[in-house]
DNA sequence: AACGTAATGTTATAATATAACATATTTTAA
DNA sequence: TTAAAATATGTTATATTATAACATTACGTT
């Protein structure tokens, strides 16, 4: 049988399981308690199959918070750019759809530096938390 | 004697003399291999005069990397908002004076988020670098 | 079937960062 | 000017995050 070019091997699958199912992002450590009814027993699984995900774009780290989410759009570009706006009141995450790269790109090109990729944590209130404070 | 705003303690300035005079980011343990003869001798004494110097806006810390930079800047708002350009051959960092700031804000209300502060770490290849190659 | 590649399982350890507690120093303010 | 409050220090231990090393297994390709 041909491989499919998402299919996930059961590790990955049950990492990625947990972090779709998420409401915030997780921690290694985290994912490693929560999988460990399904099999994965050391840190070590759950790196390895982080790092798969990352390399595809299934999933993304968040590097000021050591922390892992799943991504929600159809095709990221293979675990390269990020842009995040992050809740500090409820930890909320969402992902910026990738236009502002080309920003980025000018910007850098400005102070003659090639641009190759970015990481972008923004921080503030969510509108939901807004609304009930 | 009524205290000066930019007074910094024995540790705090050893880290910061340290970080200064670095041609690149440094790991907090690389930094305690280097203060260890001028004192300083387990982590969180390094840790703790990080922990200040970013603070006051001193010393900034690049997430993607856990290493940590002496801001170049007059002075940076208090250890807030930071942006970097980060060359993938040499290691180079450069922070942006620039008002990206305002950048962000607006295109977080867009989505009904309040900014607070950010996060932006672009890699790519510096000048130095490019015509080396 | 035999090979090459990728994934797994497992133990150990490296790298990054903080907790807890006793002491010392500096600042503030009565 | 001194006592209280706040800040910084020194030290040991430990928590958290991540990778090394190595043996084994699964699986697609030829």
């Amino acid at each position: 049988m041909s491989e499919a070019l998402d299919s996930l091997t059961k590790n990955q699958q049950t990492v990625l399981d947990i972090l779709e199912s998420a409401k915030e992002p997780l921690k290694a450590y985290a994912i490693l308690f929560d999988t460990q009814k399904k099999g994965i027993k050391a840190p070590l699984q759950v790196y390895r199959a982080l790092d798969k995900l990352i390399e595809i774009g299934k999933v993304h780290k968040i590097e000021s918070k050591n922390s892992y989410i799943a991504c929600k759009h159809k095709s990221c570009d293979a675990g390269t750019s990020t842009s995040f706006l992050i809740c500090e009141m409820c930890d909320l995450v969402t992902e910026l759809k990738k236009n502002i790269s080309s920003y980025f790109s000018k910007q850098s090109a400005d102070v003659n530096f090639s641009y190759s990729k970015h990481n972008l944590e923004i921080y503030g209130i969510c509108n939901n938390c807004k609304r009930e404070n």
